[in-house]
DNA sequence: CGATCACTTGAACACAGTCAACTAAGGTGG
DNA sequence: CCACCTTAGTTGACTGTGTTCAAGTGATCG
């Protein structure tokens, strides 16, 4: 699947599961002006489209050129039937995802723009960090839009805390994709 | 249990699954400086204290007097394993909290506070309107400043939105605690 | 009664948003 | 190959909205 390309959009009914390979995805929901809010992110070995209901209650666009595994709903409830386990499986997924959910609450809510970024940079380093070797560098395949979107912020916003915290030697921007951390004491110390 | 009972607190052993017989439960997640947010509020039926790992991801505090049914967490995890319904109840209800979630999310990252502030009545009026009668009466179990950190904002914004709303004639506040809501359609609109 | 607590209201301020200009990189077509 | 356009990102100046600080009201309770 091509980069930019669209999973399905809010509202629509919930026809495929997919499980992600490589590359990456954009969740997100919209408000009828256009206002938009991510709600997360999505990579190599996450779950997407699967509802507990007959329609997504959200969008999910590609970031970059994705590989997915796709399934028929229908197939995916059987699958389920089958095989207690996958069932417990999602079970734990879910519980997880919530309780991510209930930790960007707290960031939307009470955060400042700052303790945001860095909440934000530390926690994609620990997803990355999983799979990659324990490097300082984190990518972005996200734009600042996305960011900003997923933050509560505007991009200049965010633009402007990237550079604070660069000014500030807590990070590096080698480019405005690829983030080197360069003090990651600070760095938590800032995200509240 | 009595009003301002605390049931658990965040990062505590998740050693208790509790069932709402009566009352209201509020859930919410604190920063190191005192900051607050306001995860969630709990009624009657809802399920409180359980998690997929052994330690709580927020504090819970019971907003008025409460009657529950309590489980040990071996006793709940025993009952998952002999009756498959309850699994599925679980995953059912537990999706339900994540699509809540995501809505919150909007609602935090994207909402000006009169919208926030209608979304939620419009929202407390929903459920409410599920067990009793179709009245346009809410009751609000939380005081100004549990909706000030469920929303995102400062108690004082918080009065000054409902003050608002009542001067432009969508709702009455017969007392601080009790909402009438006088025109649905429009509060709907100011919702976003 | 006086004290406390929840809520409301007003005035001043500050922080993030808006608007605008600018840079750099990538892509297209003559 | 270069001129041109588009897009992503950064930076600056100004504004406005929600916060902060402060005062005041009304209800409840000892």
């Amino acid at each position: 699947v091509p980069a930019g390309h669209g999973f399905f959009s809010e509202g629509e009914p919930a026809d495929y599961v997919y499980i992600l390979v490589s590359g990456s995805v954009r969740m997100s929901k919209l408000l009828s002006d256009g206002r938009r809010q991510v709600t997360g992110f999505l990579t190599d070995g996450d779950i997407l489209g699967f509802e507990y209901r007959d329609q997504h209650s959200y969008s999910a666009e590609a970031l970059s050129e994705v590989e997915v595994c796709r399934f028929d709903a229908e197939e995916f409830e059987a699958l389920r039937q089958r095989f207690q386990g996958l069932e417990h499986c999602l079970l734990s997924r879910i519980s997880a995802d919530l309780v991510q959910a209930q930790e960007q609450m707290l960031l939307l809510g009470r955060k400042t723009p700052l303790e945001k970024l860095a909440s934000f940079l530390l926690r994609l380093r620990k997803r990355q960090r999983a799979l990659n070797s324990g490097s300082q560098m984190v990518r972005l395949p996200m734009t600042r839009a996305d960011i900003a979107d997923y933050l509560g912020l505007t991009i200049e916003t965010v633009s402007r805390s990237f550079t604070f915290l660069r000014k500030a030697g807590v990070i590096d921007l080698p480019e405005p994709s690829l983030v080197r951390i360069r003090d990651r004491e600070r760095l938590e110390k800032m995200a509240a």
